[in-house]
DNA sequence: CAAATAGTGTCTCTAAGACAATATCAC
DNA sequence: GTGATATTGTCTTAGAGACACTATTTG
């Protein structure tokens, strides 16, 4: 860019030359990652479909601080990278699965947020694709399990979270402190045992979904290539924690998927046309 | 909180005793704030209304780096303080004026973004109720400038912005590089004059408020406590530079306003009654 | 054939948009 | 009275939800 005259160009690179970043206090800055993705339970009758779960990956923190607790992978931004890469690579290198997308939550920076010091974070809603090699991969590590999620209101209009994994069952209570502009924050009343501020950022991160879960692409960034329209709407149900009415969802789906010619067979019942994703 | 024992609790102590969090790089962290109000021109005819501009914040540099060109207001997070109440701050700071909200935008963290080293900026718009006195003190300032606001997708799909105050125009293109999740990216194509990414910034902001703005309780922010329906339809229309039958409109915001015994008087044509947001 | 899911057709209701018509002020 | 905005009412249409019905598989 020519922005200045020769003169003017000269007195900045002399200014840049003796600019020292350090006079400003720098907090630490991390990102911190809700990977979810939907999982199939097995079903005792042949003919009944499997109940589908939102599920979020957690890990069992080896170091202090909140050594031996749950928390969301994350980990410290490089100097080489955006916080989006940031965001991936951490959910590389802890889940061992590559995200199909990443979402921003938003930015967490209350001044006590980690005993360590001031750190800042980044979060992000990594999606991960559901399949079933994929999903087991994590679930070898002894240290990084997929939780089944559930978040609702309560009576007295709090928030419980409840995160479970084979007989561990996490809890957290939360309140709704802003609801503006699309973005949601809440306040942690009970963190129950989940490691710092990481409830409210659970809270946030799938508030942040749910509000997206409603286009196609999203919902498309959960499944492989092919899939059934009930896998498709399996997806926002399970994310929503609602169920619709299939002949509804379809017709909507319409616009956005085209037939494949190869069917899902071997299911107790008719079989189902496998769909892609229009172009 | 009573997560560890006694045992336990003394080594996370002795742990963050030795803890040094200055072993990793820390990026230096800033907000950068995207200022908007609407403002009214004057009419040279006397029964019809002046013509209703988006405006934005933006203060010419007085020290290198871009010395001398437009940029966003912003600065360097304090460590006493959360990003959003640096956005805050800031805001108060540099345009004189208390914002009546402030909505996050993203985090910009392009590793060359800032020719001082790695900066990361935490990016908000700040809404600024329409009022006359308001708006002019930040017009006092000699570096302190609201520039009308035109962002407009052109005919080979890129975007070009278009700041004007008095004879100043500063113009710049971007494409669109992203849009999911309901947050859309841009990268720069030409930066005009204006400084840092703050071109992409503009844009990003932009785009994230009207997103908002169908939302009510966002656009009564742009208003005083009391408003006639034209007027908060004009900060609707104004934003997303488009224009709606007055009938269908006043039928959706009839949900959310009520009356006031007032009225404007003193307009060349029927007296408009005042609302109030509804409780 | 029984039980389950896959898939189609259609009715109703609501909300958004278009448009026509009336009301009221300052000059 | 004239020209502007303020305000009300109604017609049409698109889309969401409810529901009834048919199709196809496996044990």
């Amino acid at each position: 860019m020519s922005l200045y005259n020769p003169e003017e160009l000269l007195q900045e690179q002399e200014f840049l030359k003796n600019y020292d970043i350090t006079k400003y206090d720098r907090p630490s800055v991390t990102t911190d990652i809700a990977a979810f993705t939907i999982r199939n339970e097995e079903s005792e009758n042949y003919r009944r479909d499997g109940k589908r779960k939102l599920s979020l990956m957690l890990i069992k923190r080896g170091e202090f601080p909140f050594k031996g607790h749950w928390a969301l992978p994350g980990g410290f931004l490089k100097p080489t990278e955006t916080v989006e890469q940031c965001a991936v690579r951490e959910t590389v290198e802890e889940t061992g699965i590559s995200p199909s997308a990443i979402m921003p939550v938003g930015t967490f920076s209350e001044i006590e947020r980690d005993p360590r010091g001031r750190i800042i974070s980044n979060a992000y809603v990594s999606i991960i694709t559901a399949d079933s090699e994929n999903i087991k991969g994590g679930d070898d590590a002894d240290d990084a399990k997929w939780f089944d999620v559930e978040f609702d209101k309560n009576e007295n209009g709090e928030y419980s979270l409840i995160l479970k994994y084979s007989d561990i069952e996490l809890k957290a209570v939360l309140k709704e402190v802003s609801n503006k502009f699309g973005v949601t924050k809440y306040r942690i009343i009970d963190s129950g045992t989940l490691a710092f501020d990481h409830a409210s950022i659970i809270a946030a991160a799938l508030t942040a979904l749910r509000k997206c879960i409603g286009d196609f692409e999203v919902m498309f960034d959960f499944l492989p290539e092919t899939f059934t329209l009930t896998e498709l709407q399996c997806v926002q149900e399970t994310i929503l924690n609602v169920s619709m009415l299939p002949a509804n969802f379809r017709r909507k789906a319409a616009e956005y998927v085209e037939e494949t010619d190869e069917y899902v067979t071997g299911a107790g019942h008719r079989p189902a046309k496998l769909y892609r994703r229009k172009r």
